[in-house]
DNA sequence: ATTATTAACGAAAACGTTTTCGTGTTAACA
DNA sequence: TGTTAACACGAAAACGTTTTCGTTAATAAT
């Protein structure tokens, strides 16, 4: 087992100091071509890389991204993530993942984690339980120690820093009109709570494209589901309000839901009931991911470009940090990217 | 914007020298009580942490596993990174990840960038391509400078290092004899090419099951798709193999399928044929992700454990660095971790 | 013959730590 | 008074780089 070898090692072997080899190998020309011949040979042959650490330790920088978010399995972050990978890989950066898992403290501390030195900057949504203590002193102190943040999806307003998020309501507005024009008379929406900043822009997309078209918002057809404890288990709950739903309200002819699995959960109910979609019922979801896809039938969805968030993050985070190197000062305005969505038919509409 | 303190700043400030700041922020005993109290409010008064990359210069350990997967948006993936996040954290280490996205050149590329001191050691499971291929050097080479490398999932018995993977055979078998004990008396297979090992070995599992109940297998009833660009957009190609054979096997009266989309896909094939499932067809498929829970009907299938399996490569990868590091250099012994699988029954069988 | 120029290289600092090994001061002891 | 021990601290090396600034010797110019 050989250790990695290093400048000192060749200088050593070569007989010349370690500025020589140093030199040598960027081919500097105040090495003669001899000399560099020998040191770049010798390189070769052990097979010599730079250690990232020293290097990091002296441009003070690392060349690696750290990515705070919530959950990793889910079709909407991990697609962010390939986003993000894709861009700073080709940028030369690396990117580090920290799971929050939701929790105000795992946030924290994996940002802490994180900002002693590991990484150049940071690319993250906010957990729920941040937006719902509304705590957000963690960002501002990274911020102000020189340590830039672009957020995405779940952002808030409150914290100045740059900025990727889907057009939410714009989103939610044209699928609800989708379902107006495609003769729905009766439109329920299945949402989250309101502190999840996503769920009520949307909410506010389904109330924007109900009056556009001069239709009286029923707050029975709103669904608020109380998504703390949802992901995994309570999901029975899940489907006994939606059952709920339907049954009390039987003019429902449209279902707008926020995300994926409220979608496929509302046909499964409304089947369950001896409703046909989309005969009866069409169903329009939010995020396109492997289950619209391959559910039956397949679900018509307002698609998010999730990659291309990604890649837009990494690249204003990016540009920011080699800015910041050129000591650019001056401009310390921040943007808010809008990647547009787009609604992708399939067959849960007519 | 407050650059962040070092050891020289406070040094400075409270007049005493680097050293004295660095034992009594340590609480060395060789330091004053008095200067210890001064030192220590001082430090964090300027919220003072060391920095992390001077120290994985000088200790020569980063506390970082590189993570290398084929593929992040992936139900089966993201799992398993989540069990390696989960572990490593607790234990006090990062994790970044790379995706070789399939390909060889990416993934060693991947590990070039990350082997130069970023990391301590590797997790990673092996692409498609490489796999193909049939070149590791890189994993070699690595695991020759010092690099320890735990391989998941896919692995290959030509690299000596410690693995976790799924018993593919048992799993494959006990789902393929649940079949035959629900009274399917054909039973298709739909798998990968050999190359990729988890395909071969749950064909395995499937033609041992037969055997061991007496059925002949028959080669007709072995379907081995394509999987090369298959993942996103060749998915037509994947129903129409389907199709042609379930028109050419009537008998078929169960489906064993290597993974979820395989499954999914069968149901739905079959149904366009007027099949019901399970009524005329069982399926099974291999991996309890999303797809198996919310699809209708819900999908009987192989679960994997896939975040004990994260767990268990971060586990053997870290206890292997902390042994190394007390310079046990006696036990090269390399483990081969199994982790039982389990049959979660759904509506997809009787 | 003296000075200026160039070529080729090395010493040292710097990045931010930790740790070993002094060193000077004071208190205790014989 | 002289010796020793304890105490509190600082200098310096080390981790592996890059880069600035000498320094030496040879060559060219005067």
């Amino acid at each position: 087992m050989k250790r990695k070898v290093t400048l000192k090692q060749i200088a050593r072997e070569l007989d010349v100091s370690i500025s020589t080899v140093s030199k040598a190998l960027r081919n500097s020309k105040e090495i003669s071509e001899d000399t560099i011949q020998k040191v770049q040979a010798f390189a070769k042959l052990y097979n010599y890389r730079p250690n990232n650490i020293a290097l990091s330790l002296k441009n003070r920088k690392t060349k690696t991204i750290g990515v705070i978010i919530p959950e990793i399995v889910h079709h909407f972050f991990s697609k962010v993530i390939r986003g993000v990978e894709l861009y700073a890989n080709n940028k030369g950066y690396n990117v580090i993942v920290g799971l929050s898992n939701e929790s105000f403290d795992k946030e924290v501390i994996n940002m802490e984690m994180l900002a002693n030195g590991s990484i150049d900057g940071f690319i993250l949504s906010i957990s729920k339980e941040t937006l719902r203590k509304q705590d957000y002193h963690h960002f501002n102190e990274s911020i102000n120690q020189g340590m830039p943040i672009v957020m995405f999806d779940r952002v808030v307003s409150e914290i100045n820093c740059d900025k990727v998020v889907v057009d939410d309501v714009l989103g939610s507005k044209n699928a609800v009109a989708k379902l107006i024009q495609n003769g729905c008379k009766s439109i329920a929406i299945l949402t989250t709570n309101d502190y999840v900043s996503v769920g009520k822009l949307r909410t506010q997309g389904y109330l924007e494209a109900l009056e556009e078209h001069g239709i009286l918002p029923n707050g029975n057809l709103i669904l608020k589901v109380d998504d703390n404890r949802l992901s995994e288990e309570h999901f029975d709950a899940l489907e006994k309000e939606i059952k709920q739903l339907f049954i009390n309200n039987k003019q429902i002819d449209g279902v707008f839901a926020v995300n994926e699995l409220y979608a496929i959960t509302a046909i499964k109910v409304a089947r369950s009931l001896g409703l046909n979609i989309p005969e009866n019922i069409q169903v329009i979801g939010f995020t396109d991911g492997v289950l619209s896809k391959h559910s039956t039938p397949s679900l018509t969805t307002v698609s998010q470009h999730e990659q291309v968030i990604g890649e837009k993050a990494a690249e204003l985070l990016i540009q920011r940090l080699e800015d910041d190197e050129a000591d650019n000062e001056t401009e310390e305005q921040y943007q808010t990217l809008v990647i547009a969505t787009e609604l992708v038919e399939r067959n849960s509409t007519k």
